[in-house]
DNA sequence: CGCATATTTAACCTACTCGTTTTGAAACAA
DNA sequence: TTGTTTCAAAACGAGTAGGTTAAATATGCG
């Protein structure tokens, strides 16, 4: 799996359960056996899940006696939202048509030489 | 792998390359060897990359000739985009140009399937 | 200390992901 | 038809994800 913070993030979030958990940290706090409570899976399961979280930076732990409270960390929610943004006119119905024309109007200059080129992707860089 | 479509999304958002293809798509149209230049992957790959984001619902695809064009489809970017506006109130308010985004996003869609409270999570849903 | 509670870690399993190379198939041109 | 271009599918391997059970590790109480 890749490691930057982005796809940890979206790896961490493509997880029903862990989003589940994310759900009910906006609650308050809980412990891994309150978190563990709605679901068919084993205690375990879920210690693991909440370490994909935290490695995610999504969650931030602390201790209540012998349990582990864990508590919602929304900054990287904010950044994939930030991530996201730049598609917005794509899905925005008054946009749409506007981008079909300009992307027809792009294909029409394929042939122009003095198109600009080249993104040098090399590296595997989303911007 | 869960195959619920948020699920499937944000996996395929977990993977530079394939944002960095999204990214691309947002200039046009464009064929698999095109979007296979930038990276150091064979062909094959990024075809199964394509793949991925087809069923993720991200792109549609078309033919020209021997050559097969994909095109962006944001679409599900927007119901991502609606899942993390719940938490939006867990990070900083101080951001005014992501306030509107979501106040444009809610008057885009007024009906949220996710939003349904009376959690009774067995079964791995979140809400 | 000895014990209970809450959680993590270890070991293991199955299945999937992501890459490869090789082969097959669709569209078209000569 | 034959060949070319473009892409998908098949087959394989290394590594990862997510589940289990069983053992180890804090923490607090008597």
């Amino acid at each position: 799996m890749a490691t930057d913070q982005l796809s940890l993030v979206f790896q961490a979030l493509a997880d029903p359960i862990r989003r589940a958990i994310l759900t009910r940290l906006t609650n308050g706090d809980a412990t891994v056996a309150e978190l563990a409570e709605p679901f068919n899976v084993t205690q375990p399961a879920i210690s693991r899940h909440l370490k994909v979280l935290e490695t995610a930076g999504l969650i931030s732990r602390s201790r209540r006696a012998t349990a582990r409270l864990s508590h919602l960390e929304a900054e990287p929610l904010r950044d994939v939202t930030t991530w996201l943004a730049r598609y917005q006119r794509f899905w925005d119905e008054s946009h749409e048509r506007l981008d079909e024309l300009l992307a027809a109007l792009q294909n029409n200059r394929q042939d122009d030489p003095d198109r600009a080129e080249a993104v040098s992707m090399k590296g595997n860089e989303d911007g």
